[in-house]
DNA sequence: TCACTCATGTAATTGGTTACATGATTAG
DNA sequence: CTAATCATGTAACCAATTACATGAGTGA
């Protein structure tokens, strides 16, 4: 991809993983480029401007296979599960069993940690809490469901081409009101 | 509050909204006082370090209302409408269902711009989104539910004390596996 | 003609983390 | 006696955004 391309991969999922400016992107691809992790190609079509196509050596898919491998530390955002969901399909299907089974730790450890708070003593100053984690836990089950969903996909049949598809909702969802 | 009590009160939240380190909280309430929106009390009960508890201001608490009431510019991140959340006692009824309207659509264009992903002619290189374009899907659906359910209550009775809850889950979610 | 998309890049500035310094108290 | 909690603060550093520069093609 381009560093083009890349922003535009990734403002189309920018609620899930956040896109960082063109001004962070190129300099990143420097770096990549530097450290040889990645190669690059002049692509010239002329009436266009010139594309810089970045691909990935085989330093590189090491390197990024040791990050996807990478258990999902205490504390780790929500872009760092996201990420490697994106790269799924570098990921045997142990190792996206392993990675579900840590995500759904970590949510549920948020979960209990919200869960106290919208129960305390009433009259407290801290009643401003209540919705946002109210909130919260209506999020965190949902996490939870889908997690365990797949995680029983997954286990029973040896990962079907296509399986993967949680709750249908009926269209006309969009644009409310 | 001190600088000490804001970094646990956002502990707690750290899931939603994130919690910065005590080198940017300190810097801040530095900032805040010189322009006057806060004020500070050292209290110093002794056999434990003084602490320096901050109030807002007058002016401090106009600036804040006025901060609350912008509404949700598109793109807005989730932490811009929870750190509205928690603070939903300043916000009056009529403000409150506007801030949810606002963020229900920003959820459900979100579910707009994710759902033809997840249904992209099987082949493309793009199937490597497929997972977290689900994934997305199930989050962004939880949401939309859970504002209808608020937004409901809320047009239904005026605001009963406490009334807000969503769906209960049995016990014994935390830790799973 | 004007504005927008395509496409790449650099420089100034901002905002934050990390790391450090300080110092008393309490629990193992 | 050591480690951890309480409590505040500063300085170095890093990563990112914003703003700018460039330039050609396309559509209203």
């Amino acid at each position: 991809m381009s560093g083009y391309d890349i922003k535009q991969f990734l403002d189309r999922l920018v609620w899930l993983v956040g896109s960082p400016s063109f001004g962070a992107i190129y300099p990143a691809l420097h770096a990549l480029l530097r450290d040889e992790l990645v190669s690059v190609e002049t692509q010239t079509c002329d009436s266009k401007p010139p594309r810089k196509i970045y691909t990935i050596t085989e330093t590189g898919e090491s390197a990024l296979d040791e990050w996807l491998h990478q258990p999902l530390v205490s504390g780790a955002s929500t872009r760092a599960f996201v990420m490697r969901l994106i790269l799924v399909s570098r990921l045997s299907h142990d190792a996206l069993a392993a990675l579900l089974r840590q995500r759904r730790n970590q949510v549920a450890e948020q979960y209990a940690t919200l869960n106290p708070l919208t129960r305390e003593p009433s009259g407290t100053a801290d009643r401003s809490q209540y919705l946002a984690s109210d909130y919260g836990l209506a999020i965190a089950s949902a996490e939870l469901a889908w997690l365990d969903g797949l995680l029983e996909t997954l286990s029973g049949r040896p990962l079907a081409e296509g399986a993967w598809a949680s709750q249908p909702m009926t269209e006309e969802t969009g644009k409310g009101q």
